[in-house]
DNA sequence: ATTAAAATTGAACAACGTTCATAAAAAATT
DNA sequence: AATTTTTTATGAACGTTGTTCAATTTTAAT
């Protein structure tokens, strides 16, 4: 019996929103205390903060969310499982972020220069602000070999929309492939600057090196498409 | 047993040399037997090179090398040590085909924008080539809290000072500290491409699509460059 | 030969993720 | 209300993991 797949999507409905939903069913096996579930994913998520992903284990996590090891079980298909719960959290503020930046940059009359600045900014502050967090998401991530569910990847994906919208500004990022392209490696960039400068565990440069290089990336960037319209 | 070729012993005596080489001493406990030593960083290399991180278990190792778990142990701390050995050669290799290629298009008298051009095309064929053996040391240097020993983060750098090396032949680059600046922004900026494209595992996107962005970035950067000295 | 030091070993330990027979609780049926 | 059926919760138990260390073997020194 219990050993099938079962069913594989019942949660088919109209889910036409945004990527900044939780994957609500399909994670856990059926229907259990959605309660007790997010009491657990509470008490992941705090500890992932705080003590890292190295401090997530079945039996203080159960002892935490006052359950027993068991039913973590019954909850989750696995710890992964659980960990990338916490995680789909973790973009979903960081996407909130992005968007709210992006959203007062526009209204402020930024023009994209200045809103690829800003969206940068925020990524810096986002990491700085939740830096356990993020360097767990970021070990996770790393460290499994399998590739993550669809919705997983949909809300890394999403990130790069934001950028691509701001990047439609510029008079040099008409063709949408390239803006596609030029938005990815924009993200990947800063990514890589904030990532390698809190190098791998700790921010081994101060922030404002690492703000520096963050402009003298996106400054390039911007100038190139400042241009002509291509 | 009877694994014969190995005759690669001369490479042990007064190293005060570039950074390429390893830390000597300091890591294992006290003299022991070198050429056990090798024989059980090799493996290890080997299971990281095809079978990742995950696979490196202290039984199958000592299995693999022909000795006892608890050898392990005395040649070196623990796993992490070993492993840290390992991504060392492996630092050892990236910078050693990045100094190769700068050195054949600097013969070939490639202007600035081509050699930083060709260093992130050596980067990229590294990583491409060198898949889950760079994946492992990336995931494990995450995986980490603890911050490296020096000789480790030395190795890390030394990426740097190669781009730096290229960036000095801008008119733009005259001053050092911003060279500094640029080279590792530059740096971690195709380091975020290449690594978010083989995205966590697996390249997710083709790699001319990789290839695109860091073009996108490195262009940018370069004509930023080549403008009026600062 | 004897002794001292160094190096090797593998059984033993603690901690981990995960499972599963069993018990308790809830729901359904009579 | 009593009974059966289904669902949920439990923690002891299993298999693996990294690591240790008393005992042993090997090497060096006397």
């Amino acid at each position: 019996m219990g050993s099938g797949e079962m069913t594989d999507a019942p949660m088919a409905s109209t889910d036409e929103m945004s990527v900044t939903e939780k994957p609500a069913k399909s994670v856990g096996r059926k229907g259990f205390d959605p309660e007790v579930r997010d009491r657990v994913v509470r008490a992941a998520t705090d500890v992932m903060s705080t003590e890292g992903l190295g401090a997530i284990k079945a039996r203080p996590l159960a002892a935490k969310a006052g359950i027993s090891v068991g039913s973590i079980y019954n909850l989750f298909s696995d710890l992964d499982d659980l960990v990338r719960l916490v995680n789909g959290k973790t973009y979903d503020d960081l996407l909130e972020a992005e968007r709210a930046a992006l959203a007062a940059a526009q209204a402020a009359g930024a023009n994209p220069r200045a809103q690829m600045l800003v969206l940068a900014q925020a990524y810096l502050d986002f990491v700085a602000t939740h830096q356990t967090r993020w360097q767990s998401t970021l070990a996770f991530n790393r460290s499994r070999t399998e590739p993550p569910p669809d919705w997983y990847l949909a809300k890394e994906a999403a990130l790069f929309d934001v950028i691509e919208n701001a990047l439609a500004g510029f008079p040099g990022a008409k063709d949408e492939t390239r803006r596609r392209q030029t938005a990815r490696a924009l993200w990947a960039s800063v990514h890589g600057i904030v990532t390698i400068a809190v190098a791998d565990g700790f921010l081994m440069q101060p922030i404002d090196d690492v703000w520096v290089q963050i402009e003298i990336i996106v400054n390039a960037v911007a100038s190139s498409l400042e241009g002509a319209p291509s």
